[in-house]
DNA sequence: GTACTTGATCTGTTTTAATATATCGTTTTG
DNA sequence: CAAAACGATATATTAAAACAGATCAAGTAC
């Protein structure tokens, strides 16, 4: 096994443990006989892509191919959603709420592309729904949506839209920014370059 | 082999096609026969992770095993260094230029915090020169950095990172937006929507 | 102290990935 | 047209991945 592979085995063992899985419990998730795993994790295997997707799979990861120039940058991104703190009860409510009410849009049979489009906003918003920190923005959208509910105020989808925008604004900021605030290095760091 | 292998095999296809490699002149650089990759791109096997990192390293891919949840940002990425536009000579001149600037300043041991991290933000924003457009910042920060290196202004540095840190905002709301251009869109799309 | 669970290890078997080499039609090129 | 390069395919061999299943020692729980 070369050297790649020990990493991603590596990664493998890590998410196990970290989501508190055994190898007998991980075996019967990705059918994959728990000495195999074993074996597998004490890299004396060259294991096949089918086994490795398999494990991979059940363990919420999945197995990609990015171009060499892009790694440094895709190794920021992973470490970054592992640590991510969870999302607040009252953001993952209100996410949940707006949820429903587009739900219940939808079946309004409005089809309009406006809210096409926002539907597919929200759900771009929603894969970084622990990043968000406050709630005031989600209400209000709420509120607005009320309107398309009620008078059928289908301009009010604009507003909402320009809203949902205005989050995700917010969150790519948010993402340079907390680079940003892991900052306060540690004093001396003679820096070799650049991981955890 | 399953969907996710089909789509590492293709991928792998479509690199090899992109840098104009015939499967013999893969399987010189790969160290696997050409047979064997003829028969890895028709599917028709369970690759070993030995041979698919073989592969994958001749064609400058990494083989990753990234959170799920971060995938859908991670596609975005490795898509955006694919059919990223070459950077212009123009950008590549003014960042060497930043670089040999950095260089110097280290070499004069200023040995602050504040340093190491615009070193760290300079090779960030390097890995993504080709997306930058302008070099008003550049330059600017160029300039910043000349009271350093003749005056010691070591506040300077703080300016700089600040500087640099724009640039950062700026490729991360590129980001975002190229994103939503890609998606399906309707094909109406009244929606004037409003960033930028 | 008994009963479970954990990860590692063994046995034996089947399946198949990977290898080396050669050839086959089909473009492409000179 | 002839030569070369292309991808697909054939054959035969070797190495090893994957499987099923049992066992083990070390640790944990009740």
């Amino acid at each position: 096994m070369g050297y790649e592979g020990e990493k991603l085995v590596a990664t493998l063992k890590a998410a196990r443990k970290k989501k508190g899985l055994s190898q007998r419990a991980l075996s019967a998730r990705a059918g994959v006989p728990q000495s195999h795993i074993s074996k597998i994790e004490s890299g004396a295997v060259n294991l096949t892509v089918s086994s490795l997707t398999a494990i991979a799979n059940a363990l919420d990861l999945e197995l990609a191919l990015v171009p060499r120039k892009a790694a440094p940058a895709i190794r920021t991104i992973s470490r970054r959603v592992n640590n991510a703190p969870k999302a607040t009860p009252e953001v993952r409510k209100e996410i949940e709420r707006l949820a429903k009410k587009l739900e219940h849009i939808q079946s309004l049979k409005i089809d309009s592309p406006v809210f096409d489009n926002l539907q597919r906003q929200f759900r771009e918003m929603r894969q970084f729904e622990n990043l968000i920190r406050n709630t005031d923005t989600l209400r209000s959208i709420c509120g607005t949506l009320k309107s398309v509910e009620g008078v059928g105020d289908v301009a009010a989808l604009q507003d909402a839209s320009r809203q949902m925008n205005s989050i995700r604004n917010t969150l790519a900021h948010g993402m340079v920014d907390e680079d940003r605030a892991r900052l306060p290095r540690p004093a001396y760091r003679l820096d070799g370059d650049n991981d955890e």
